[in-house]
This record gives C-alpha cells, structure tokens and sequence, in this order.
RNA sequence: CGCGGGAUGGAGCAGCGGCAGCUCGCAUGGCUCAUCACCAUGAGGUCCCAGGUUCGAGUCCUGGUCCCGCAACCA
C-alpha cells in the first residue's frame, strides 16, 4: 500500500520558526511510521514562493525576488536537515516543473474558471483591499490614514468553488475527506454549510508579476494560493507521471490551523474540478505559543528551532514538539518546561533505563546478554494514537512502558538477586529489562530516531556495547545562552 | 442575536451519566544497579456562575460570565 504525506509548503516571507518545525517533525514521524510497515512512501514538503510579498521584500533589500526565494527556501531546507527530518521531494513553486504543471492544471480547470469583476474598496494607504463589513465600520473611511476607501475594479479570473461545495461537505461529513481533529471538522462543516462563493484566482500582472503567468492571457498571472495547493500534485508529476498515478490520493495532509479553508475547502474544489479523488486525511495541528504569548518579532520572544536544537540536540526537540505539545490543539514552548522534559523524562526515565540496564549486565555478566523475549506489550493504544496522528498520546503510551520497566527493576532488585548467586534468574531478569527497551526503541523510532538506533545498539548484538555518551546527558542548569 | 472552541487541585491536561484522575511541582519514606537517578506513600479540587432533567451531573438541557480562534484575496 503506497503512502503519500505532505505538509505545507511554508512561504518565504519570513524565518523559519517553531511552527514550521514542529510540522515538519509531525510528517516525518508518520513517513517514518509508514517506511517501517514496509509499504512505499513519498513524503513531500517544500517551498511556496511567488506573491507580491515576496517581491516586495526583494525591491526591498535590492534583490531580484528569485534570489530572496533560494535564500529563504535555503534555509527551510538547512531546518529539515537540523531537524532528522527525511522528505523523499522538496519542491520549490519556483520549479520549472511546478509552473508547467500549473498551467496544465489551469488548462484543465477552464471549463470553472471565469473572467468577473471583483469590485472592492481599497485603500491607497494600505494598499490593501477591504471588505464590505469594514468599510461600513470605519464609515468609509480608513482610520489608518483618514482617508475615504476607494471603489476598485479588478477583473480577475475566478474559478466556480460553489458549485463543488455540496460534493465537499459530503466528502467531509462522510470522513472520505477524513478531518482530524473532529473541532477542526465541525468548522468547516459549518463553513461549507453557509456555502462557499466562487474565489478569485488571478491577480492582474501590472500589479503582481512575481507568479505564474496565466496560460493564454499576458495580463494575468496565477493567485499564489492557487497555485501553491497545486504543488501536492506537481511534486509527483501530474498527470502523466508513473508516481502521480501511484501516489495520489495523498493519505495524510498536515497542515496548521490558520490554512484549513485552503486545504478543506478550495483545495478539495480544485480536485473535483480536476476530477481528481480527494486527499484521504487531513490532519489540522495547532499553533505554539511562547511562554504563553503568541511569539512575534514585536514582543522579541521569538526562540529559532535552532538554538534549542543546538543546546538540547535533535530528539529532545522531536519529543517536546510531539508530547508536550497536544497534538489537537495550541501548545506552548518555555525554557523551563522544556528542560523540565529533557531532565525529567528523557534523562531521568528513559535514558537512566538504559544505563542502569547496561550497567548491571556488564557488571554481573560481563556484558552479555540472556535469552531476549520478543514482544510481550499490548501495542493497541500506541498503534491506534499514531493512527489518529495522535503523537502525544503514542508517546504517552511509551512512556507508560519506560515507567514500568523502572518499576520492574525497582521490584526484581537485580542487585540482590546478584549478592544471592541465582544467575538463571538474574539472566531471566535482565534480559527482560533488554526485552523491554528494544520494544521501546522499536516504537520510538518513528519519532526519535537516532535515540532509537542508539538504544539499539547498545543491546541489539546480544552483547553489551556501551554508548560514549549517554543517552540524554542531564546540563547542569541554568548555563548560559538561556534567557528564560 | 455571524460561526466555532474552551473554562477541572499551584501549572499543564484527561474524564463527557455512576466512588474526581494523570504528568510536573511540593512533602514524607524506601532503595543503592543507574545520568544524586529510581520506587512507594501523602497533602492539595465549591470540576466558571445560576437554574433544570435524573435515583444519581465535570459529564445532559436552559440562561449567564470570562477567555481564545475564524469571519473571502496577506500568504
């Protein structure tokens, strides 16, 4: 059974961020969790990169705005890497193969798109468009800058969204568009039960230019959103590619809450459009907040992936972002808890597990281990939170075993089944301990994978190889580089 | 009356009709194999407010208060 996940492809306006990281992490966890099942896997993610911000941003610092997209595309790649994340495709909207699959997309999609007016209030000073209601709020006038809204019309070409909205809500209300979590669902549900109005998907090229020109009219180029939805399906080669036939419908889609609309409802438009089968499961993760504020470069609380990564290495960062953060909703990142995490249950619990098991075995039995039982765990909980993407309670569900190999321990007393001189039953308990943690390794691999390949490397080859470091090494607190 | 989500011990959450639970933090005890780690026990809650349904309500219904998202062109 071919597996296809993909997570959104961040823009490059900004800096890559927590948000992004966490993400990526999500989707690798599940490709990972597929590639172990044996089946074939593409994990795609990648970069959006047209739109008048980004041109923008280019006039900005002088640069052409191709440039600024393989700067800032850089380093969400250079991020993927620092996180063990494994996408098998990158694409860029930039890509050749992108925009001439867009077009083909474009083509495909004539028989619902439309030329129309899009009549809008604009005000000079924002540059920027406003709705009805908010014009009517102010008056008519911006109070930005105290001057009246000015009536605009833009001709667009626009694509017939409502007359798929029934067919959506079926998908969706059916689970055949499978919607995870369920809150997440009932908003669009309710959405699509107001009705969606056909959406503009051009932009004139005078205004914008930094996007993908519209087959057949030199005075338009493609809306960035549009075009971006696309790249799920431009990655592997619509529509004639072998990968394409293979791969689509994706199982699983990961993306944050602030996108749904695009993902629950245009994109499924675009699809039917495109008479295209629906992506399986979407699967809608919440937003991370910083000590309890929404980080912005204004309140200067913006922590890079990065530092945390540095200072607490890779899998820490995998755990926190997938146990601590709730997979259903908002999660916050702190310092504190953060290190709380670290200190707590990967050092203390799993990674003294693993220690004080190797430690006895080379201690009473030079390092060799006994007879190691196979899978003896009820793996049903852990199997279905995975199922269901959720990576905190699968966790939670690990962890629970790291406790009771802790209480195990603490029962069988080892050490003085030692000083007794009953070997059989000492070899009997220790290889049970073995047991135990490679049953650990083996379910935390989707998620830490190098903590995984460690644990097992210590106990694998039925003797005991000591690590040159251990696992988690506690940090003396409160060090430097830490501003709480 | 735009739509939706939430309010449970100091913190973060679970429970969604039947003795209020988990993790962290705190206190006490045990152990010594281990990264001063591990194990056990305990203290701590008018489950936002007011009504109602029920033998029985964090759990269902009605009303209210307070938070937080979304509300079509910024991706």
């Amino acid at each position: 059974m071919n597996y296809y996940v993909t997570t959104s492809i961040p823009y490059v306006n900004g800096e890559p961020h927590l948000g992004h990281a966490m993400e990526f992490v999500m989707a690798d966890v599940l490709a990972r969790a597929a590639r172990k099942s044996g089946a074939p896997v593409i994990f795609s993610t990648g970069t959006d990169e047209h739109g008048g911000k980004i041109a923008e941003k280019a006039a900005e610092l002088k640069i052409k705005p191709q440039e600024l997209a393989d700067q800032m595309s850089e380093k969400f790649r250079k991020l993927i890497k620092e996180l063990d994340v494994e996408p098998d495709r990158f694409i860029r909207t930039t890509d050749k193969g992108h925009i001439q699959r867009a077009q083909l997309v474009w083509k495909s999609l004539e028989k619902d798109i439309f030329k129309h007016k899009y009549v809008g209030w604009y005000c000079t000073g924002d540059e920027e468009f406003f709705t009805e209601t908010v014009v009517k709020e102010n008056n008519g006038i911006c109070p930005d800058h105290n001057r009246p809204y000015e009536k605009i019309e833009e001709e667009n070409y626009f694509f017939k969204l409502s007359k798929y909205n029934d067919e959506i809500l079926k998908a969706i209300e059916s689970d055949k568009l499978h919607i995870v979590p369920k809150t997440r669902k009932n908003e669009i549900v309710s959405l699509l039960k107001e009705g969606l109005e056909d959406i503009s998907i051009s932009r004139p090229k005078d205004k914008i230019d930094w996007g993908i020109p519209v087959p057949g009219d030199k005075t338009q180029v493609m809306y960035v959103w549009f075009e971006a939805l696309l790249n799920y399906i431009t990655v592997l080669g619509y529509p004639e590619h072998e990968d394409f036939k293979k791969f689509w419908p994706a199982n699983v889609q990961v993306v944050g809450k602030g996108i749904i609309r695009f993902h629950a409802a245009i994109w499924p438009g675009i699809l039917l459009g495109l008479g295209l089968p629906l992506q399986k499961e979407l699967y809608v993760h919440g937003y991370i907040t910083i000590d309890g504020k929404k980080m912005s470069k204004s309140l200067g609380n913006v922590v890079s992936p990065h530092d945390i990564i540095k200072k607490y290495g890779v899998d820490a960062f995998r755990y926190y972002f997938l146990r601590h953060v709730p997979s259903y909703e908002d999660g916050d990142f702190s310092w504190e808890a953060f290190e709380t995490a670290y200190n707590n249950e990967l050092a203390n619990e799993l990674g003294n597990a693993v220690q004080r098991t190797a430690a006895m075995i080379s201690r009473y039995q030079g390092g060799i281990i006994g007879d190691v039982p196979g899978q003896e765990h009820d793996k049903g909980g852990y199997d279905k939170a995975l199922a269901e993407c959720h990576f905190d309670r699968a966790l939670d569900e690990v962890w629970e075993q790291v406790r009771g190999l802790n209480q195990y321990i603490d029962q069988e007393k080892p050490w003085e089944i030692a000083k007794g001189g009953d070997d059989d039953h000492l070899r009997e308990v220790l290889a049970q301990q073995v047991g135990d943690l490679l049953e650990i390794a083996d379910m935390l691999e989707p998620f830490l994978p190098s903590s995984a390949a460690k644990i097992k490397h210590v106990f694998e080859s039925g003797v005991v190889k000591p690590l040159e470091t251990t696992l988690f090494p506690k940090l003396e607190t409160k060090d430097a580089g830490n501003d709480q």
